[in-house]
RNA sequence: GUGUCUGUAGCUCAACUGGAUAGAGCAUCUGACUUCGGAUCAGAAGGUUGGGGGUUCGAAUCCCUCCAGGCACGCCA
């Protein structure tokens, strides 16, 4: 199926041949809808290449450009704009195709990527905070809109479980460890253990040199530090799973740090050979002289004690990645501080030759109330598993208020569909790149642009539906005559346009807003129409909108990782 | 110092690869209810897009410069 905004794209391509003019411009949707529907600004460019008065080739064009079937005819407005109004029998017809699709008109691409995401990705000894949310939410829904796209997505949680901070967990695994507490909450006493330790070694030498000297026996095999790091890394699993399924968020693979540890003498070695890498003061290290703004900026990729890092794993990881997953695109859902680690990453990897499609996907910060990074009252970082059980507590509290004659079990279920829906909302909805500020009043409100609200709208149609006793409609026939139901009907024919779009700079907030456009306009069109009070045939279409707008939503929604309960 | 991101209504945020008179939501003010869930709708008011230059038919968007803030910049990840 295709959408109006190809169909009258390739009218106008065709125009433009009949006319004689190259194929300039583009067809999109209208700014505002003062002009229309769509719009295209095809004229303004060839009349400036022409030196010609962007209306008098506007006029040519139109001339040329046959729409009759789908649009009231074309005008040439303003600096020399041609506008396009769709006909309400043309939106009609579009709506039952929708209607009879599962898709909802949404195509797939036409050239399928196989990608790998990268996101997520939390340390083992360190509870995932709220920090994670964004890396977590923003990975999911581009792997759900990418993979409904038709591209082939590999999820992987790249699990920082190798590194460093070993060293000091092992040693207070053995000098500090409190069993019964590991019994109760298994991870914070890892914490526990851990952050005392840190506190220990930053003032005390001897402990900070016995902490390498039991990162060193882990790394050369030993037995016993083995078998600590296994069960470190099991428990953490074990939470962050809890996490996940709250989240209803899941991974294909997860190929953490530890998983690239022998290969990672490989990677430096290939480097050094190939003449990439050089030796510099002992360590390792990339330089990349020819590109400004890296110039001096070098990578190390082998430490002068030996050791690798993080841009060693990373290496060896783009190289799993493509050779051995056969993935060609590569997204880092990743944070904006590690912006130039990336850079370097895989410019490094251009230079080995790799051909893939490198993507890294910054996000900014969440915030708390004073503006700051969000943190407790005591300044450590919040629990993301402790604020999600919150919002699922602060949703309970609304549910109870508005629908107390639910049964104890909708109740939960709904509280949680309402309380995650509204923390993935408040992120997703928001342009990646600025930092947000985390409000529950806001994100839970029941009013403007939130999970609830549009959660509400699907509700609103379920009710109807059992109201009226049937659970879909009985025809597709739609008849558009008031205006708030054209309206309607338009914006749910823009569906297949807007979801690719968010692949375009991997902004799901577009999708977001959206959705929340699409609501607004149900409510206009519940609250000018009549639905079940008016007769036939109108009643059937009014029903065929109704259930084709929460079927929307409920895919928009879906989409973002969001559920929609039946009732609220 | 170098690089990078951010700066838009009182507040929280939009504006896809440059498009027309910069849009929403909160909050404020005016209206509409024996409502298919008012958990709503209709409307008003609110702006020198941080400042200043430039590019062009056209700039929040691109370039330069300045201001404010964040982040990152060989041996943590």
């Amino acid at each position: 199926m295709q959408t109006f905004q190809t169909l009258l794209a390739k009218r106008l391509v065709d125009a433009l041949a009949k006319a004689g003019f190259p194929n300039v411009g583009e067809l999109t949707q209208a700014t505002d809808s003062r002009f229309g529907d769509y719009q295209t600004n095809a004229a303004l460019i060839l009349g400036k290449q022409r030196g010609e008065n962007p209306r008098d080739v506007g006029a040519k064009i139109l001339e040329r450009l046959d729409v009759s079937d789908l649009s009231e005819s074309p005008t040439v407005a303003g600096a020399g704009f041609i506008n396009f109004t769709l006909r309400a029998d043309a939106v009609a017809k579009k709506a039952a195709e929708l209607f009879a699709d599962e898709r909802l008109g949404v195509a797939r691409s036409a050239s399928p990527k196989k990608i790998v995401i990268d996101f997520g990705s939390p340390n083992v000894a360190k509870p995932m905070h709220v920090g994670h949310i964004r890396s977590t939410a923003l990975g999911d829904a581009l792997a759900r809109i990418a993979t409904f796209i038709g591209h082939d997505v590999i999820r992987d949680n790249h699990i920082g479980d190798w590194g460093t901070q070993f060293g000091m967990v092992i040693w207070g695994w053995k000098n500090l460890l409190d069993r019964e507490a590991l019994q109760r909450d298994p991870l914070a006493e890892i914490v526990r253990v851990y952050k005392e330790t840190n506190a220990r070694s930053t003032s005390d030498p001897a402990v900070r040199e016995a902490c390498r000297q039991e990162l060193v026996k882990l790394q050369s095999g030993d037995k016993e530090n083995t078998g600590i790091w296994n069960e470190c890394v099991a428990l953490s699993m074990q939470d962050f799973e809890h996490v996940y399924e709250l989240l209803d968020i899941h991974y294909d693979i997860q190929c953490g740090e530890s998983f690239y540890d022998d290969r990672l003498a490989g990677v430096v070695d290939r480097l050094l050979k190939s003449k990439i890498a050089e030796v510099s003061e002992g360590a390792v290290v990339v330089f990349f002289r020819g590109v400004p703004e890296l110039a001096d900026k070098p990578c190390i990729i082998r430490k002068s004690d030996g050791g690798f890092n993080y841009a060693t794993s990373d290496i060896a990881t783009v190289e799993y990645r493509i050779n051995e997953l056969t993935r060609d695109t590569l997204w880092y859902v990743v944070g904006a501080p590690q912006t130039l680690h990336f850079r370097q990453i895989f410019e490094i990897a251009r230079r080995e030759g790799y051909k893939a499609d490198f993507r890294h996907i910054p996000f900014g910060n969440v915030l708390g109330e004073d503006r700051k990074l969000m943190k407790t009252r005591s300044g450590e970082n919040v629990p993301l598993r402790q604020l999600l059980e919150e919002a699922c507590v602060r949703a309970r509290k609304i549910v109870e208020e508005k629908n107390p004659g639910l049964t104890e079990a909708e109740k939960i279920d709904i509280a949680r569909t309402i309380g995650i829906g509204a923390v993935k909302y408040a992120d997703l909805s928001q342009y990646r790149m600025t930092d947000y500020i985390f409000s529950w009043d806001k994100m839970l409100a029941l009013q403007g642009n939130t999970a609830p609200y549009l959660q509400n709208a699907y509700v609103r149609i379920r009710s109807i539906f059992r109201k009226a006793g049937e659970s879909a409609p009985k025809t597709d026939k739609f008849i558009l005559n008031e205006s708030a139901e054209i309206t309607l009907a338009k914006r749910l024919c823009q569906f297949a346009e807007i979801v690719p779009q968010v692949l375009n700079d991997f902004r799901p907030n577009i999708l977001a807003n959206y959705l929340f456009e699409l609501a607004d306009g149900f409510h206009a069109f519940y609250e000018a129409c009549p639905v079940l009070r008016s007769d036939e045939p109108v009643r059937g279409s009014r029903l065929a909108l109704c259930d084709l707008t929460g079927r929307i939503l409920q895919r928009g929604l879906d989409l973002l990782g969001i559920k929609v309960p039946e009732k609220m």
